[in-house]
DNA sequence: AAAAAAC
């Protein structure tokens, strides 16, 4: 189905040509007419599938640009959801001069109060900062016409069903309310009884997640080893867009930090840093300054990040879903992806059962020998001098003879090779990570025992002391593109050790 | 057990 079949305004179809698209998906085809109609809708449908224009169109339609009250509520589970929700609605409603304002937590409310008085029709935001909005009185729900719980199951996991239904209780009775929801289980449906007005079902079959596009991959190691294992990955596979999963916070930090010790493009994201530090790092990975995204489960859901090649889960995801978002960052759009996950030998039970209840098989992958490592890293090294000499500037250097020399002198050449697998290089640093706590047991449902506290002398949180090796980055950042001197680490190509030759 | 989310 075609968007111009979908009865949309011209400008809303001027913003969705002007992004390139003409097909409509299926959430997208089925949510936008019932919205239209000002039917409640129940959409289940993973991110990804195009929901947020789904409701974002039919929200914008039915938009009186005239009228300066809020109009639309959106209620995301995550911060950055919020904003790339925003971010794709003002770019769909550009034409349509409706003003999108989004709130979260961890940013000036000061600011946020002052963009609220400037009567935005659609405000997109997280569930404690709406809240506060609300208590102080800067946001007035008493014209909304629609609100959009996204990701709803999401947002009862996390324990927002109370906020959630205050907010609720703000807004008028006569109202549309779409939700959407990647599952429906009970505590879904009782808030649609509640809320909702014989709701239609919008269901997208579970997208075939994989088959063709993703590569599922699973590598058995010790814990002691995975880093090195994860590096050498690395080295074989020349990440470009990669994020990796951690399972806790702590984890993450150490992981970014050891990456960048060993001289990899890597930062971190989770919940406790500065809203500031997470928009910044989340943006320097979408510009593709950044190589490696080590994330917790706070990047699983819902971002969505063109390009992403792989994704790591660098501990075996607590429960199935968890997987199923993780690897679903890669492999969109029509991109192959590969996912690769570490298993230590006595998590093999959850892995089968990750593949038994998801329905998904990972093959597995035989950790790449030392000696691969190197030749991978040999082989990046020996591509970025290529690319030196015989890249875009072939001819030119051709042309100009000694031109070569005089910007890159043989001595250089050689040093950056060198450098890049010399034994004094930061590939070299060792790296430890603080072991987690083994999982769970999954049986009996209850937690019993094991419940120290954090910190208990488990911990004992020896930090490595990394050398650290100035200057070498190994970011291959393509706003670096030109400036060619400074780029002696390796490039892409390497298909000789890429992952599949393993499969 | 962990993560997310309000100051």
């Amino acid at each position: 189905m075609k968007f111009t079949d979908l009865n949309l305004d011209s400008d809303l179809l001027k913003a969705i040509r002007r992004q390139g698209f003409e097909e409509a998906t299926p959430i997208q085809a089925e949510t936008i007419p019932l919205a239209l109609n000002g039917d409640d809708v129940i959409g289940q449908a993973q991110t990804g599938t195009g929901k947020t224009a789904a409701f974002g169109l039919s929200i914008l339609q039915r938009i009186d640009q005239d009228n300066p009250n809020v109009q639309a509520l959106i209620i995301s589970p995550t911060r950055e959801l919020a904003i790339q929700t925003q971010e794709e609605l003002y770019r769909l409603g550009q034409d349509k001069k409706a003003k999108v304002q989004v709130v979260y937590g961890g940013a000036d409310i000061g600011r946020q109060i002052r963009a609220l008085k400037a009567h935005p029709q659609i405000v997109v935001g997280t569930p404690g900062r709406l809240q506060d909005h609300i208590n102080r009185r800067t946001l007035k729900l008493a014209h909304v016409q629609t609100l959009v719980l996204d990701e709803a199951d999401e947002m009862l996991d996390m324990g927002f069903l109370d906020d959630i239904e205050k907010i609720i209780k703000q807004l008028p009775e006569q109202r549309q309310t779409l939700l959407f929801s990647a599952t429906i289980p009970a505590a879904i449906r009782k808030i649609a009884d509640q809320f909702m007005h014989d709701p239609k079902m919008v269901r997208i079959k579970a997208k075939e997640l994989t088959a063709d596009l993703l590569d599922q991959y699973f590598v058995q190691t010790k814990e002691f080893e995975k880093f090195n294992v994860m590096t050498r990955l690395f080295d074989v596979q020349n990440p470009e867009l990669t994020i990796v999963f951690g399972r806790t916070k702590r984890r993450v930090d150490e992981l970014s930090k050891g990456l960048r010790a060993r001289g990899y493009n890597a930062e971190g994201i989770h919940g406790d840093l500065s809203q500031q530090k997470r928009m910044t790092v989340l943006k320097s990975f979408k510009a593709g300054k950044l190589d490696i995204l080590v994330a917790t489960d706070v990047a699983a859901r819902g971002l969505d990040i063109s390009g992403v090649t792989h994704v790591y889960n660098y501990d075996v995801p607590q429960d199935p879903d968890s997987y199923v978002h993780r690897v679903g960052r890669t492999a969109r759009a029509g991109h192959k992806g590969t996912s690769i996950t570490f298993v230590t030998p006595n998590e093999m039970g959850y892995l089968r059962t990750i593949e038994k209840l998801t329905r998904l098989r990972m093959q597995p992958l035989k950790a790449p020998s030392a000696k691969e490592a190197f030749q991978g890293q040999l082989s990046s090294a020996t591509s970025s001098i290529h690319e030196l000499i015989d890249g875009e500037n072939l001819t030119k250097y051709e042309a100009q003879g000694e031109q070569l020399l005089d910007d890159y002198t043989p001595l250089q050449l050689a040093a950056a090779l060198l450098k890049t697998i010399s034994k004094d290089d930061a590939a070299e640093v060792p790296v430890k990570i603080t072991p987690e706590r083994p999982l769970p047991r999954r049986n009996g449902g209850h937690h019993n025992g094991g419940h120290h506290r954090n910190g208990g002398g488990y911990r004992g949180n020896r930090r490595y002391d990394h050398n650290r090796h100035g200057g070498h980055s190994r970011s291959r950042g393509r706003e670096n593109r030109y400036d060619r001197k400074k780029r002696f680490s390796h490039k892409k190509g390497n298909q000789n050790y890429s992952v599949r030759s393993h499969g």
